[in-house]
DNA sequence: CTGAAAGCGCTTACAG
DNA sequence: CTGAAAGCGCTTACAG
């Protein structure tokens, strides 16, 4: 009887020879599967994903990273004021790359002239592939360099589609028309309009689909004042500034963003309007701040968490697809939600027009 | 003559192996020497300390972390931060991990009862350590639970040192004191505070602070108003909104946490008082909001990014210490600063008490 | 104090 | 479409 030598307690729980076993395959079918290679029949990889699934298996990043030259490290470049969004990404970025064994680096760039530094450090690291955020995504100097580098990109938030890179986005035309179509039915005729920042193309499709809702409302454009924001709470004080500066006022302001949103709010109430008796205050995206903000925001639901995680799987997938050289980039669509919180109320009667003066009651329920 | 099948192109140029050759012994010797073993003769040691310096040798993450028992999974606990903060809190704990090769999975339990399934499922994954917010880090139950899992624990940000667990923090109370005494030199007298959540042990560090650095200017605990506050923006409006109430209103009010600091801003404008010309308002964390709001809070930096980064650093060598049960956890302190903005000002002249009834005038700069 | 063997979990490079 | 063999760079668990 031969003298066994006692067992290494092994790390990990559940490997792939577990999920090969389970499903009676051996560990290359599922490796395959992980993988997303092409050559395994559809039952055979529905299997192995169930048994994944099952299992709640995890491929260990060292072991794959040790083994082979697979994919399993993603760069995430993001240039972006609001922390709310970005704590989103991450969350979702994380989330989706610890259940596929890869290993997401985040890197900010906040100039464009920074991309290339920023760029150089991911690509130092051995990135396989990269996700970029607006307006990086949107910067043919960025895309360039991307190109050059010979890394395979995608995009998450952008405005449109691209025939170069494969997108996640929202629609933000259609959302921005269902949000301006609420405020309509709250019988609001007087508009105002903080844009986001030029070099976002989203930007520009939330205010077309602003303009196009009232458009088809019959809402003369001339009315309805559209003023420049950055997607910043500062720019949005600002911006609110002007909008507010003169009689008439308008009854709603529809923000291209919560943060310039929230800004809209607190300058409304400094000038001694209520919200939404005296002035209507919509923003977009459903970061953290529109819930947490006084009054609360209704806004946009822009399904952050779920499109980075989508994302993760995206430029997997892109890098093999690259490789491969087949197909076109994909375009992802994810759903908008229209979120109505206590921001927004019908449009004041004409008469309550000049009644924006009073400050609040040291008593007044908040 | 055999047929030799391709060699497979090897991910790194030069392996411990190679060092070993170039000295002239065993793998196992210069692996010895890099995990600082005792058991090398020195002269041994020296020698592949020479090789490795000389052939640039570095060790592989991804190896290492396979083979070995290194800990390369670990798991972020978090109940509900602030957004600002939980975004640095994340991008510390990245940057760190992908630097040493650590997985990080993160997880968030709403409730001190929902810890032990979000705690399950970290567990499932195979973590081998933990890192641990307030105040999941201060309750009793979760404390109990994670030992009766048998993972290993760190704490941030916690209020106070521990003997059963390692912990990274910042003296709360210094940083208080720093504050208040900043306050104190713009000539204010009469103060208010919005307090912490009573869960986290932090706040009471934070009153203390507070506290004790107005009993050394001699300014009578009576006079000073205290407000309950829950670190959320809700609760700073509710807490503001009862510290000015009636007069004599404070001319300086200290907030726990940034969230509530811009909490007590707006409602100040709402209420027509000025920032800072009637009313200075600080805050605590240097969160991003405290430099996005109008005006931008004063407040203390409490270094999150990098006590995020430094937790991965302690949760990996916390693991390797229990296992070799030796020392007692470690305990760190990172330095806090005070943070000067425009959210605080001289104290307003005796005379000056009652006007606080401007509104801004739409031509105001902001 | 030192080393030979086995193996960590996965992949590459084959062969069917 | 699938699998057996070899190996990535390092460590553990032995035996000297």
């Amino acid at each position: 009887m031969a003298i066994e030598r006692q067992r290494r307690r092994s790390s990990q729980s559940v490997t792939i020879r577990d999920v090969a076993a389970h499903v009676g395959v051996s560990p290359m079918t599922v490796s395959r599967v992980i993988n997303r290679e092409s050559n395994v029949k559809p039952e055979t990889r529905e299997l192995v994903h169930a048994a994944i699934r099952a299992l709640n298996y995890a491929p260990s990043p060292a072991a794959r990273s040790l083994a082979g030259s697979i994919p399993c490290r993603i760069g995430l470049l993001y240039d972006n004021p609001s922390t709310g969004y970005l704590s989103e990404l991450l969350l979702g970025a994380l989330d989706e790359s610890s259940r596929t064994g890869a290993q997401v680096l985040v890197e900010r760039c906040g100039e464009s002239e920074m991309a290339a530094a920023a760029l150089g450090k991911l690509l130092k690291a051995g990135i396989d592939g990269l996700i970029l955020t607006p307006p990086l995504c949107e910067s043919d100097r960025v895309l360039a360099e991307v190109q050059h580098a010979g890394v395979v990109a995608i995009a998450v938030a952008p405005g449109y589609a691209s025939e170069r890179l494969a997108t996640i986005r929202i629609d933000n035309e259609a959302a921005a028309r269902d949000l301006t179509e609420y405020l309509l039915s709250l019988g609001h005729r007087r508009f105002g309009c903080i844009k986001g920042h030029p070099n976002h193309t989203g930007s520009q499709q939330r205010a077309d689909g602003f303009l196009s809702a009232l458009a088809a409302a019959g809402i003369a454009p001339d009315t309805v004042r559209m003023e420049q924001g950055y997607y910043t709470y500062r720019s949005g004080l600002q911006a609110a500034q002007r909008l507010l500066a003169d009689e008439p006022y308008p009854t709603a302001i529809f923000a291209a963003n919560d943060d310039m949103a929230a800004a809209a709010v607190s300058l409304a109430h400094r000038m001694g309007f209520e919200v939404p008796q005296d002035l209507s205050i919509a923003g977009f995206d459903d970061t953290p701040i529109a819930a947490s903000v006084w009054p609360a925001l209704t806004t946009i639901h822009q399904p952050v968490a779920a499109m980075a995680r989508a994302a993760v799987d995206l430029v997997l997938e892109e890098v093999h697809r690259q490789r491969e050289g087949t197909g076109a980039p994909r375009q992802l669509l994810h759903p908008h939600t229209l979120i109505v919180r206590e921001s927004t109320g019908p449009a004041p009667l004409p008469d309550d027009g000049g009644s924006h003066a009073g400050a609040i009651a040291p008593g007044d329920r908040l």
